[in-house]
DNA sequence: CGGGAACTGTTGCGTCCGCAATCTGTTCCC
DNA sequence: GGGAACAGATTGCGGACGCAACAGTTCCCG
């Protein structure tokens, strides 16, 4: 027999997916309408700023977003024409491209960085006491670890 | 100035983006390999099982999925296309339409639900204790509801 | 009763992503 | 040292969703 998870678990389950849908649509409009900029590139941005340098191998921002590698392709060469990021391969491994992110990239950045920021606690984290917020953390780590999604989840 | 979460907080919206993606995609793929079945599908399917008759308004429906009604329109084509649910226009208001499961739909619902809930358990419910489990239902709630998007959210 | 506003669902179009195949470059191992 | 396996990134293709426009109904208020 397989096991099932109780009522009380499939409704957190059913919960996390509906918040999830509703809040992304609704943090991703106000970052279209206000700042004219996609969550996903906000995403990688953010991800490349993170970084001492500003650049980070595909394949390591692939995993970092949960994108396949031709999904990342993609939205780096929309980022890319838009001027936001540059690539640059890698001189140790030829295969290997960089994403960088150029001054325009980070400008863009920090200036939808205020809109998202105050959306996200206005949609989310004013919701929640700091007990609640760091157990969140806590239990989602512990899923992204079962996953094997966690390698560098900490970092980013 | 503009309201800001803090870093917890904030961590807390980052883990829990990064573990939606991660789990999703490992729960569709069970359900694609084991079952041919896409999520989109199974919840659909899911809300419909749900009520008394297993029908529901098209935009009940769109709303209970967090879809768009475009979205929702192909979704059911398909599904009608496959033969798990059909149309059926409503006799008191000739602009709305029904969406109700036909009994190849409720087959194939009961058929993909073990390996789906076991999925669930797997990578989701046997990482919370119970307390977990039932904070995290009430946090999302707490957001959903300011989010406007509570309506039936209970009820699903 | 009449006509405009609001609602319901669908369609054209564009966008974005995943899968599988491919290409180049690297590593392994005998 | 050389060929087979492997790794990193890209491309063709198809699927799925959102936005805006549309068509048909219903509602409501003058």
């Amino acid at each position: 027999m397989t096991t099932r998870p109780d009522e009380r678990r499939l409704q957190a389950w059913e919960r996390l997916l509906r918040t999830h849908r509703a809040l992304l649509r609704q943090l991703e409009q106000e970052l279209k309408d206000e700042r004219d900029l996609p969550l996903a590139w906000y995403e990688l941005l953010l991800r490349l700023a993170r970084t001492p340098d500003g650049r980070l191998r595909m394949h390591e921002l692939a995993q970092s977003l949960v994108l396949t590698p031709s999904g990342l392709t993609r939205l780096a060469d929309r980022l890319e024409t838009a001027g936001l990021i540059r690539r640059e391969s890698c001189p140790t491994d030829r295969r290997g491209a960089f994403a960088i992110l150029t001054p325009d990239g980070r400008a863009r950045l920090r200036h939808a960085a205020p809109i998202h920021l105050r959306g996200i606690d206005q949609h989310f984290g004013r919701h929640l006491s700091d007990d609640e917020a760091a157990q969140l953390s806590r239990v989602f780590t512990k899923v992204l670890i079962a996953l094997g999604e966690d390698e560098d989840a900490c970092s980013a």
